[in-house]
DNA sequence: GTGTGGTAAGTGGTCCTACCACTTTTATCA
DNA sequence: TGATAAAAGTGGTAGGACCACTTACCACAC
């Protein structure tokens, strides 16, 4: 008996907005560049202009496109969380690592050096008993460094981080990569956590930046050697 | 001789997105919870169903809302971001920035700190030259701080950097809040430059970390201020 | 030349109506 | 009582019509 074959749905308005994306990469547009006019667009993709604006609105609203009224539609900017999000190639998700790792070392820094300012020993406390918890497994991890940010109360720098968290967890599983070894991590956080318990600002920003920078030479290696296999 | 008057226009979409908001506030809505349907909604606010779909269509493309096919609008998320961005409340607009000013105390240490060991004299003679540009106005401006993230070829990094000052911008302007002091932002920033110049990591950090100190103390007060006069 | 105003074409903004697809609720009947 | 069918409600799509705005071009007056 051969199973019944799922049924894939069509949703307009999604595929509206890849095709547009696809348009976009294909054509190499540069920020500024124009894109078709509502009108053609709804006429080559076989759709009703609604359909196509709120795609194109969509693409607006997180700020991919620019909609001037009467004046046609433009690329604004080619956010790298978008892009990243239409492509699956492998070089460009480990750049995006790559980007990232300074992103996290520009924001952990500073948490770690304040947080050393304020922590109490009840918090110290907690951080270890997270950290004790964490099974060494292949998965990238960064909840020690969210929970520290977390201490902070605030809320717009507390999910900058976590979406930081979001697109590296999401950069590792897309390439498959073998995650930066547990146990060197694990070490790592504990000099972090040593560091805030210390209450020296120069100290704990010094833990941090020595685990990043590891990361980032984990993420350089890579790289490395996906140049070469290329050549 | 008296200026022209700028017509302020009416952008349905735009409004049917802060109207949805304003509710959902209002109501005080839980995550999971119904929105109105879209003829409901047409309905009440008195514009075409199709306007509202393009207003729903931005709010779930930017993660607040979830549409079900046949199943009805509701609630997803209410980041802070999002949420702020919405909101013309007094309050919470300084409350915004009081949070942006430590998110940008984050970001800006450390670019300035690892610019000044890269940063080449052409860079910093354009970066003079930005400054001198600087019409003194009440407008609020991260220009220069923006334009040393640049420097990075950073994608991600700047990304996250301008989107910040799109927020704060965005909460200035709405506040129709009096500036800090041009003057003594111009001041700052030229300081700024000089410990880029410098080269030396612990005096971009002091420079960048005086003026944002700065602007925390600015927001407090205004704070302050309106916490005594609602009392 | 120069710039002023008019004109027409192109584009996004909004509205309307009708119908399809899906989900939830209600009513019905065995 | 429980399963099934009908109905109501909701989002999804289509197409047409008209309004509002921008741009480019052109003729005219200076």
């Amino acid at each position: 008996m051969v199973p019944l074959q799922q049924i894939k749905k069509i949703i307009v308005h999604d595929a509206i907005i890849e095709s547009v994306m696809e348009y976009i990469k294909a054509n190499n547009l540069a920020l500024g560049d124009r894109i078709p006019s509502e009108r053609f667009l709804a006429e080559a993709l076989k759709v009703s202009r609604g359909s196509v604006r709120e795609a194109l609105k969509a693409l607006e609203s997180s700020g991919v496109l620019e909609i001037r009224h009467g004046g046609g539609t433009y690329l604004r900017s080619l956010s790298s969380a978008v892009y990243y999000q239409y492509t699956s190639d492998h070089r460009e998700n480990l750049e995006m690592l790559q980007s990232l790792v300074q992103v996290r070392q520009a924001i952990e820094e500073w948490t770690m050096a304040e947080a050393a300012r304020f922590i109490t020993p009840a918090q110290i406390k907690s951080l270890y008993e997270l950290e004790k918890k964490q099974p060494e497994t292949a998965q990238p991890n960064m909840d020690l460094e969210i929970a520290v940010t977390r201490l902070f109360g605030n809320a717009v720098l507390l999910e900058m981080h976590e979406k930081i968290e979001q697109l590296w967890k999401q950069g590792y599983t897309r390439l498959g990569m073998a995650a930066f070894s547990p146990k060197v991590r694990h070490e790592h956080h504990l000099a972090i956590i040593k560091g805030l318990e210390s209450g020296d600002a120069v100290e704990a920003r010094a833990a941090i930046g020595l685990h990043n920078r590891s990361l980032e030479k984990y993420i350089a290696a890579a790289i490395a050697k996906l140049g070469t296999a290329k050549e």
